[in-house]
This record gives C-alpha cells, sequence and structure tokens, in this order.
DNA sequence: ATAACGCGTTTCACTATGTGAGACAAGGGA
DNA sequence: TCCCTTGTCTCACATAGTGAAACGCGTTAT
C-alpha cells in the first residue's frame, strides 16, 4: 500500500527532524529515498506550509516555528499535562524533587510535563522530549499495566541499548521487571537510563485500568537512597489518582 | 494555483486545532470547504501520521501527540529557546520577575521561553502559546526594529482588537509608538494587552541588525510602576546582547 | 581563462494518488 | 417501523505528483 503524499512528506519532515541541525538536499537525499527533483518539491510543500524553513544564505532546512504552534494546541487537547498541571504542582512542592508526567506514545516516553527540584539536577529528560520506556521508571510504570497485546507491540520497540550498567537488556528481563512493578504498584529507575539518577514512579490508570500516563518523582544517588524513595510512594498514588480522576471528568464530563 | 494535497491536509489540521477541543466529521465539515468523503480521508491519512488521534467510543478527532514531539525538535534546532536557556535563567534570578523570551513568526508573537526565578518550571509546555505584536511590550519590540517590508507585512497581520483600554488602536498609532520605541531603544507593555500587566522589552537583533527575537521583563502595577520598570533596562538590554551573540555563533559557527 | 564538477532548480510526458457524487451501513429518534 | 443523521466505502474520473534529464550558477581544478 503506497504511504500517499502527507505520508512522504511527513517521512521528510522526520528525517529534517532526526538531523538535529539545519541540512542541505544533498545531506539527506541518500537517506530519503526519493529521487532529487521529488525530494525537493516535497521539501518545497514542507516550507509553503511552514512545516521547515528554508536559509537562502545557507541553503539550508530546519524545522518550522509552526509546529511549535501547533505542539502546544496539541499538548493543551491532546494531553494529560493541562488537567494535571495542578496536582504535579502540588506535588512537586510537597517532595521538593524533580517530579515527570509522561505519556505512552509509540511505545516510548513522551515527558509530556515536568517540575524541577529547589535544587535542580541536571537530566536528560525536557517536557517535549521522548526517552525510552524500558529504562525508565515513568516507562516501566506504564509499560507494566498495558493490555498484552499493546504490551506486544511496545516491547518491539524497545531498541534495549545499554545506557548504563544497570540498563535491563531483553525482553525476558523486562517482562520479569513489570510483573514485580504490577505486584508492587511502584516502578524504580535504578541508574537503568542515566548514571547517578533514581527515581520512584507509578501508573496513571483509568477506573477501567487502562494505562494513560505515568507519574515519577526523580532524585540522584547523591541525595537519596533507593530505599528512601519510598516516602515518596504515597503522594504518589494520590496524586496519580487525582489526575486520573480529573482527567475522566475532562475526557468524559457527565 | 492549486494549494497541494500537504497544504490541505494542514488546513484540516488547522481547522481542528482551531478548535481547541475532540471534534466530530460533521462539526468541522462546513468550515473545512471539501466534500464529505474528502474530509474524510484527509482526516484518515492526517490519522495514519499521528498528527491527528481518532478516538472510535466518542467518533472524535484530536491533535496528535506526534505534534508534541516533532514540535520539542523544532523547538531545540530553530528556536533561540535552547542557545538563550542559561541567559534567561540568569536573568529571572537576577531581576526576580518574570522573564519571556519570543520570536517573530507570521506577524504574531510566539513565546519560545519563559522563566520566573521564584517558580522554577519547566517551561516548554508553554512555549508554543501565540499573542498579538501590537500590545505586548516583546511584539512592538521587534516590530519596531523590522526592515519596512517586513514591517508592512506583519502590520497587515494585526487584528488591533481593543484587549483593554490602554490597547493601540489602528496602523498610524502603532507606527508613532514604533518610531518612539526605535528612538528609546526599549518598549513597554502599559496593560495594552491585559489590565494591571505592564512590561519592559528589548528586541534581539544580530550585528547587522536583524530583529531574531525579543526579550522582556513583565510585572503588574501592583507590584511596580511603569517608571520603576527602569532598573531592568540595562539587564535586558546585557541579556539580549547575549543572546544575539550566542545565537550568531550557534547559526554561524566560525 | 576555461572546463569540469557539484548542487539546486525547472521542465514535461507520464502515472499514481486523490477527488467527490452517490451508495451503503449503523445507530438514534420520532 | 420508518426516517434521519453521520460516518464509511466505491469507482469513474481528474489532478497533483513523479522522476529523468536538462538547465543555471557558483566553485574548483587545470
Amino acid at each position: 500500500m503506497s504511504e500517499g503524499t502527507v505520508g512522504k512528506a511527513m517521512s521528510v519532515l522526520d528525517l529534517v527532524a532526526s538531523k538535529g541541525r539545519p541540512v542541505r538536499l544533498v545531506e539527506v537525499q541518500d537517506e530519503a529515498g526519493y529521487p532529487k527533483a521529488t525530494l525537493y518539491r516535497l521539501l518545497q510543500s514542507l516550507v509553503k506550509e511552514g512545516l521547515l524553513t528554508f536559509s537562502p544564505e545557507r541553503q539550508t532546512y530546519a524545522l518550522g516555528l509552526r509546529l511549535v504552534r501547533l505542539a502546544h494546541s496539541a499538548w493543551s487537547q491532546s494531553s494529560l499535562g493541562p488537567v494535571a498541571r495542578p496536582v504535579i504542582e502540588a506535588l512537586a512542592a510537597k517532595v521538593g524533587e524533580t517530579v515527570h508526567l509522561a505519556q505512552l506514545d509509540q511505545g516510548q516516553v513522551l515527558y509530556v510535563d515536568k517540575r524541577n527540584a529547589l535544587r535542580p539536577i541536571e537530566m536528560f529528560s525536557q517536557a517535549g522530549k521522548v526517552g525510552p520506556a524500558y529504562c525508565t521508571g515513568v516507562g516501566k510504570a506504564m509499560l507494566a499495566f498495558l493490555g498484552e497485546a499493546e504490551l506486544e507491540a511496545a516491547l518491539k520497540r524497545q531498541a534495549f541499548y545499554q545506557h548504563t550498567r544497570s540498563t535491563l537488556m531483553g525482553t525476558e528481563a523486562l517482562r520479569a521487571e513489570l510483573a514485580a512493578i504490577r505486584a508492587a504498584g511502584v516502578a524504580y529507575d535504578r541508574e537503568e537510563h542515566e548514571a547517578g539518577i533514581i527515581c520512584i514512579a507509578v501508573p496513571i490508570l483509568t477506573g477501567s485500568g487502562r494505562v494513560i500516563g505515568g507519574l515519577s518523582v526523580t532524585s540522584s544517588v547523591q541525595r537519596h537512597s533507593l530505599e528512601a524513595l519510598e516516602v515518596f510512594r504515597e503522594p504518589l498514588i494520590e496524586a496519580a489518582a487525582l489526575i486520573a480522576r480529573d482527567a475522566e471528568a475532562w475526557l468524559f464530563p457527565a
């Protein structure tokens, strides 16, 4: 089945996004997989729509700010961000450490919102960024409560790149970990994604048990032992329940 | 000249975005201006690409989280946000008030970052908000230093909706104000956009005088008189110069 | 000074993708 | 039970897109 014109344009957009810097046509030509004239026209249509910008001086294409505008609407309309905001702020004030709100998107963790600690810790996550599910607290918390079909699909998308010495490698190890998380009701990041970074996380579930997000409190091994994170368990569970309740009211008003 | 398939799809996406809530096909059909089957297929292709999501229970379409993922890349790659962040954090800590970083996009103010030293929050989720240029400090600061052709184009896009009793109405009044801003080097929001909200703003200019952004310190009439904002002028100018320097190094590495 | 090369842009015969009227399906209301 | 609304599908037709090749421009090599 053909990919369609919109699909082709989006694959070119993704390619430019993946470069992380402005690119010239010739720099994406091989990877794009289209003849030069076709690629040229796809780039032109993306520029025309504001999804890419073109620098005549440098002959480069970069992602356009229209994406930022649209994303704000998407964040507002389609993420837990707006409805969770007050709960996260209260949680961050209460626990004094970094709080993350995430959703699972194509088997990966999309950081939807984040509150920094009173003493900020340098770490990978930023709101809007995407991270791995298999080696993050929020990722594992969400994976653990997926239905089997969704889980199978999500597991296929895990790269199992070894980020640290603690990273879980492979589906079997991960499945065992997810079973333990289901039993305990909480997940931990034991420096699996970034050395020195630990967290405790819970899923955000609807009344019928469907995963709609994940919430975590993150710290560093300098500040807390893993055991010490237990004090955050109850506040996290309460906050997740509040978000789930508010989300349900918001998604399905009476 | 036809709008192209990508253009049609984007106009449907914009329409869904403009509703601010999930919508059914029938709710956008009249405004979309396409026959039902055509609209249906455009919606399907947007869903397929993750730009929209579809809720089978409610038969509604909403913006997809793929936009949030792409937008973070766009923010990182194509806005001043990343390069300006340390400067804005330092400025916010120094002045103790809210700092906004903005860029002009299609004649409107696109808020790229926002800092408040007293409430350390991750602002990407607020990035992407769009505001009017004619009645905001950062908007007027940027408009004032545009070349004439760009200014003319931008002025055509101003709605001149009267937000408050102080809002400037009309091109002539605005041009006079912009001339005063060029002379003074700073712009003010004198409760023109929101009652009670005031700010002092400066443009961010390249070495050759091209506008690449705007920076402001915002307060309220309860906290400061307009005159009292003068203490922020020098820090703002210094911060804008730092951002311009760092942006130039980043956009045009030696 | 001239030729060759690299990269971006344009052309045009051809075709793949998209169009849209109308039919069909399903659910709800009268 | 019938009618209406909304969403989905079909298919003859049309348009927008395709891609090889040529063109244009600037740079580099001879």
